[in-house]
DNA sequence: TGATCTATATATAATTG
DNA sequence: TCAATTATATATAGATC
C-alpha cells in the first residue's frame, strides 16, 4: 500500500505476488512477535505457500506444539464459535468502509458549500445552483450565524461584569477578551432572525408555512443524507 | 507506534497492555486476510490470550483443518527445520539495526565535516578542531576537489572537440554546456595539488613521509570509523 | 470500558542499481 | 532475482469523549 494504493485482490503477474508474499509474509512475522513481546502471550503462525515446501512457521517462547496441542484438544464445536471466515470477516471490513464513506461525502458536501458561502460573499452569483444546494446553504451560514451570535452574548456577559462589579471581574478565570461590541439584545437578534427568513423564503418563492413545524436543535446536519427531500427549515439561535 | 516510539517490551500498565493487545490483534488479522488475498495461498493463525477463554483464530477458504492436519503430519524433524523462535528473529534484527546505526553515523559525520567545511569558507578559526576532525575534513575536501577537476576534464574534452571538428560534435548525444573554462592541463593540477598537500603538512607540523605509502583508489572512506587511527593520507585525482 | 481522533511510526509498492 | 531507496498508504499510541 504505497506508491499506488493496492486493490485487495488476488495479483496476477507472477513475480510481483511472489515478491509482494515476501515482504509481506516478513512484515506479518515482525508483527507477531511484537504481538508477543509487547503482551507476553502465546501465538504461533503458520504460512504455507507455493514458494516452499515447508510451511513458514513461527513460534513465541513455549513452542507452537503447546500452542497446537491446546487447540486440538479443544472439542470441534468450541473450535467453530470463535473462528472468523473470510466472508464474515470482509462483510465487516465492508460494512466498514461504507460507514466511513458516507462520513466523507457529508465533509465534502460541507466543504463545497463553505467554498459557496465564501464566493457569495464576494458576490459571485448563487444562480446556478439547484434548490439542494441552496437549502445547504442556507444551513450553513445560519451555524455559523448561531456561533457567532453565541460569542456576542458570551462577551456581552462578560463586558456587564465589568461595568456593574469591577473587583468581580478580576476573580473571573474565564475569558477576559476586551470586547467593545454594541450590545445588541436576544429580541433585536431575533428580530433580525426572522427578517433573514422572510428575505431567503421570499427568494425561494415559498409559502411561509413550510418554514415552520420541524423540530429545534434535534434537526439532523442536512449535508451528505442522499434522501433528505425536506428542506432545512429552522434557524437556531441562542 | 505512534505518538511515542514504543519500546519493544512486555507492557506492564495492564488496561494498556490490553487496549495494545486488542488493537494489534484487530491489525494482524487484517494482514493475515490480506496476504491470503492477494497472494492466493492458504493460511491460519491462532492467538492465545489471558483476555478470552478461546484462542482467536483466523482461517482462509480452506479451513483451519486442512492447515493444522498437514502440519500435524509433517515429521517432527521436518517441523522444527523451519521453527524461527523467537532469539534467532531478535538477533536477526538487532543486527540489522546496528548496520542502520553505523550507516547513520557515517552519515552525521559527513554531514557534520561538510557544514565545518563551509563554515570555514566564510573565514572560521579551525584552531577547536581535533586532528581527526582535520582529517576528516581534508578528506570531504578533497573529495569535492576531485569531482570540480572531473568536471573540468570533461567540459575541456567537450570545448576540443567543439573547436577541432565541428560537425562531429552535432552528432555528440551527451553534454553539451557552452562551457569557456582557461583550459587547465593535468601537470597544472598536480602541482596544484602538490602544493596544496604541502601546506597542509605543514600546517599539522607533520613530517612529509606521513603523507606517503597508502593505497590508492580503494582507500576507506574515514567518516563513522570509530577505530581508525591511520591518517587520511592521499588525494586523488583523475 | 469502547469508539474515535490525530500525530507519528511502520509497512510496503514501485523503482532503481 | 535480490537489496536498497523512496514515496505513500497503513497501523497504532496516546488523548479525548
Amino acid at each position: 500500500m504505497t506508491r499506488k494504493k493496492v486493490k485487495l485482490a488476488y495479483i496476477t503477474n507472477d513475480s510481483a505476488r511472489k515478491a509482494t508474499f515476501k515482504k509481506r509474509k516478513k512484515g506479518l512475522l515482525k508483527k507477531v512477535s511484537e504481538l508477543s513481546t509487547l503482551c507476553g502471550i502465546k501465538s504461533c503462525a503458520i504460512i504455507y505457500s507455493p514458494y516452499d515446501s515447508q510451511p513458514e512457521v513461527w513460534a513465541s517462547e513455549h513452542g507452537i506444539q503447546h500452542v497446537l496441542g491446546l487447540f486440538k484438544n479443544m472439542p470441534e464445536m468450541e473450535q467453530t464459535k470463535k473462528m472468523v471466515n473470510q466472508e464474515s470477516f470482509l462483510k465487516q471490513r465492508i460494512a466498514k468502509a461504507n460507514e466511513q464513506l458516507k462520513k466523507q461525502q457529508k465533509d465534502n458536501r460541507e466543504k463545497e458549500m463553505t467554498e459557496v458561502m465564501f464566493q457569495s460573499l464576494t458576490g459571485k452569483s448563487l444562480h446556478n445552483l439547484t434548490m439542494m444546494d441552496l437549502n445547504d446553504l442556507g444551513w450553513l451560514i445560519d451555524q455559523n450565524l448561531k456561533n457567532i451570535y453565541r460569542r456576542i452574548g458570551q462577551l456581552n456577559k462578560v463586558a456587564q461584569k465589568q461595568v456593574q462589579g469591577e473587583p468581580a471581574a478580576a476573580k473571573t478565570e474565564g475569558t477576559m477578551v476586551g470586547s467593545t461590541s454594541t450590545s445588541t439584545t436576544p429580541s433585536e437578534m431575533n428580530v433580525d432572525t426572522m427578517q433573514r427568513q422572510q428575505w431567503f423564503m421570499d427568494m425561494m418563492n415559498l409559502p411561509q408555512e413550510n418554514n415552520m413545524g420541524f423540530g429545534g436543535d434535534e434537526m439532523m446536519l442536512p449535508f451528505g443524507d442522499n434522501s433528505h427531500n425536506a428542506l432545512w427549515s429552522n434557524a437556531f439561535f441562542p
